[in-house]
DNA sequence: GCGACAG
DNA sequence: ATCTTGTCGC
């Protein structure tokens, strides 16, 4: 397991193979390779990645948000089996199988996508949107509702306003006003660029507490989910 | 040993 | 995450 390429170690992640003791060693390869970097590009797109579950199968949607124009200029579903049953910790498992193909599929170029998880803000260093950024190659930025380890001040009640959240010594991500009056998102930097752009791209795309394109493409698997399934 | 624990 | 309509509140 050394070397950490979509299509080397994909084959065991898409079959739900692994075991908790090498998907945490997985990890802590993946935290080794995660890179807090600035952008080498002005991003121009976001893409939200998320995945909605039924009891066997699910559907992974992904939608492209372009910053500028502010609307949804190309989307993809994908329906596939549930890969694994949820861990805290070990939550990649069971969203990366569908998130990986259909991010590696997305059609154009410039963009920083957004998962609905952790990503340095992990007991490894490294969740959901480390293990995509990594294995893609590409700048990733890891939303969750709370915190799965750290801790960090209350940020300012303003939109915008946001405060590091600590673990062990290192800021490992932020807490994140996105809407005034709602609870902070927990914003950490998968791969690929500072947590001050990814605060600030999160910030830019955000009207109500989850960002535009995560909120959309969560809608999007949803709805596919339910004609998938629910239509039979 | 006990509690906490992304979605 | 998911089971689920209307409803209370800013």
């Amino acid at each position: 397991m050394s070397h950490l390429r979509w299509g080397t170690c994909g084959e065991e992640i898409l079959a739900g193979t692994m075991a908790r003791g090498e998907a945490e060693a997985f990890l802590r390869s993946v935290a080794q390779r995660v890179r807090e970097v600035p952008l080498p590009f002005v991003p121009s797109l976001l893409v939200g990645a998320d995945v909605a579950y039924g009891e066997r199968q699910a559907v992974a949607a992904v939608v492209v948000w372009d910053l500028r124009e502010g609307k949804v200029v190309w989307e993809e579903t994908r329906e596939g089996p549930v890969a694994a049953e949820y861990r805290p910790g070990l939550f990649f498992l069971r969203e990366a199988p569908l998130v990986l193909p259909l991010l590696s599929r997305v059609p154009l170029d410039g963009w920083v996508a957004l998962l609905h998880g952790h990503g340095m803000a992990h007991p490894l260093g490294a969740g959901l949107a480390s293990v995509v950024g990594v294995l893609l190659g590409r700048p990733t930025v890891g939303c969750a509702g709370s915190l799965l380890c750290g801790r960090g001040g209350e940020p300012g009640e303003e939109k915008g306003s946001w405060s590091p959240v600590w673990w062990q010594g290192k800021r490992v991500g932020a807490f994140l006003r996105t809407r005034a009056g709602v609870k902070p998102l927990v914003v950490s930097v998968g791969h690929g660029l500072t947590l001050e752009e990814a605060v600030g791209l999160v910030h830019a795309a955000s009207v109500y507490r989850f960002p535009e394109p995560l909120r959309l493409a969560d809608a999007l698997a949803r709805k596919s989910l339910r004609a998938a399934a629910g239509g039979v």
